[in-house]
DNA sequence: GAGAGCAATGTAAGCGCTTACAAGGATTCG
DNA sequence: CGAATCCTTGTAAGCGCTTACATTGCTCTC
């Protein structure tokens, strides 16, 4: 815990040492700590005025060894660069805060191994429950997971099918509408930049949704135009870039994430091209970057610090013993069309 | 550590359980996973592989409480939720990743008491070490943390006088520099929108770094129209909106960080108000925002990566040992100027 | 080839806390 | 007023690991 002994001076209180200036038992002082309820009055007085004097805080590896139980919560997710996890994880953090718990977080680099692996690193830590972000993982992970009998709770996506807790939305619905909305603007020419889907369902989904959108309106989906690329502002306006040269009839652009999408409104301006007028874009999860671009994005609004904190709740209640299939939110989503998306243009 | 026996068999396996499979003892085997040279090849391969069939993965509770060593770093962070400190602190944690460190993040909301409580949370939870941004805090606490023998890292800011371990930049002098710009271009009506500088000495040194260019300007520092807000977007804007009501002879207005600019540029939008023509606004951090503006903003650019990455570094230089006079690291920081800032109008 | 010296391994004592169980004391009730 | 009951507190056995120290079996050296 420390690793030597203070140089300062007095050694670090323990316990036992709130016992003695108590005159009670440790376990008392223990009880005293953790259920003040089953400790007479008087009695907690003394220990607490004894806690304080000394300066005691509990050692918490010890206490986690004892008890079986760390209240610490763990988080993987694939990035804390960009807002879109951040302003959610703060909300959970928040509330986790409020139940005394303790997030850990831990970023995947949108790297199914890396993930994997601080699956089983948070597991080690005594995690009691984890976060993960999407349904896409290996199998083993999750069987590993219920053997250690550690809950989870799945977030920023939502399939009624699976029976595992989660909360999150609909993000092949919610691109669904929004491509729909394109379409009705007119545009025929559409094309998809997206984030890459083979380890994430998110953006898998979210594809799926123009794909359906393209069908329903009649047109044939394997005309779309798709294209994935890492996350980055700069990876988005690339695709955008190599996108307008190899089809410069396209009208549309939607993008997978906001992330990309402000990349490629960047692209279009440096390439001389007006938005919405010449070419519209839209993304989705509406981060504070969307209404800060000029104009102002087109996309699908998604309620981070209600999931946040919502589903730091969920995963107590899991902790508590509520069954997952109990647990499990559907959020709406809704769209935000703002000036990004225009009439398809009448060449 | 687990909440219960796990219900789906066979219980998590611990140490003595691979010692006894690899007909070792518990002493060989914890030598095997924490000093591997100590054990003849011959009899890790065989501890190592029974570890791999019971899929051991050791307790984190039960070797810290034994070996006085959690391998966890702490770090206290105003808000995770703006891009200000995610990259850094992102390229902290992988820094950290790769010495075997696990990073525990708390937030204070840039609220001192809250600040302080987490503070004393992360040693508590047993922390080896901590970083710390800005050294703004009561005397207390540092005491507090030298007493405990947790060594400690500043970052985000760095003052020559202090003799603590630090990693930061100047930031009287960056906002010294720019301000010296603005009043190049020759500016004389100049507002400053800072965050709360009360708890905040990054903010105050970089008011007075404006100050001091006003007054080796020539001018009077007393002029200096100054207000305070906390920080995010919209109390940048609304900020903005006020200062030029109550000053409209203002041509320029320095903010004390990025996001309070952005704020600012999107209020001069909507009154009408171009930048640079009819005011201009500067920021501090280059944050990605600034290049996302229109015009882009001008600002002071913080090497945010290369912080985060050196200060976890310096941290376990403190943790072997190394006197913290020794780890003390003024980062170069350089303007970058841009759309934002242009000529005073003539009015 | 015997003693010294060293490397590899084992033994066992905790690390600081929680909690099952036991014990004592107060309260209640017939 | 004694037995039954409940409430409060104490006793002590671990939780799973690390590590000081002891032991064993080598390799060297002269």
């Amino acid at each position: 815990m420390r690793n030597e002994q203070p140089p300062g001076g007095q050694s670090v209180p323990k316990l036992s040492d709130v016992a003695r200036l108590a005159g009670v038992s440790t376990a008392t002082v223990s009880r005293c700590l953790n259920t003040p309820d089953q400790v007479v009055a008087r009695t907690r007085e003394k220990v607490l005025s004894a806690v304080h004097e000394l300066g005691y805080a509990p050692n918490f590896s010890a206490r986690s060894l004892a008890a079986k139980r760390t209240n610490t919560i763990g988080a993987v997710i694939p990035t804390m660069e960009n807002a879109i996890f951040a302003r959610g994880i703060q909300a959970f953090q928040e509330e986790l805060g409020r139940h005394g718990k303790t997030l850990l977080i831990a970023s995947s680099g949108y790297q199914e191994a890396l993930e994997a692996e601080q699956i089983r690193n948070l597991v080690a830590r005594g995690a009691d429950a984890i976060l993960l972000i999407g349904y896409h993982r290996a199998p083993e992970l999750y069987t590993f997971l219920e053997r250690r009998g550690v809950p989870y709770l799945i977030a920023w996506s939502f399939d009624d099918a699976r029976r595992v807790a989660a909360i999150g939305f609909d993000n092949k619905l919610g691109m669904f509408a929004l491509a729909k909305k394109v379409v009705d603007f007119g545009h025929r020419n559409i094309a998809v930049i997206s984030a890459p889907t083979a380890a994430n369902d998110r953006a898998r989904d979210r594809v799926d949704g123009v794909r359906q959108a393209i069908r329903e309106a009649g047109l044939d989906a394997d005309d779309l135009r798709i294209v994935e690329t890492p996350y980055g502002i700069e990876t988005g306006a690339q695709a955008f870039r190599d996108t307008m040269q190899e089809a410069p009839e396209t009208t549309a652009v939607i993008c997978g994430n906001d992330v990309l999408a402000i990349g490629a409104m960047r692209a279009a301006k440096t390439m001389g091209l007006r938005v919405p007028e010449d070419v519209s874009i839209t993304g989705f999860d509406d981060i504070e970057l969307a209404t800060l671009a000029d104009p102002e994005l087109t996309t699908v609004h998604v309620p981070h610090r209600e999931m946040g904190r919502r589903a730091a709740t969920m995963l107590i209640d899991l902790l508590n013993g509520i069954p997952p299939e109990d647990r499990r939110v559907e959020l709406p989503i809704d769209l935000r069309l703002r000036g990004s998306l225009g009439p398809a243009r009448t060449c």
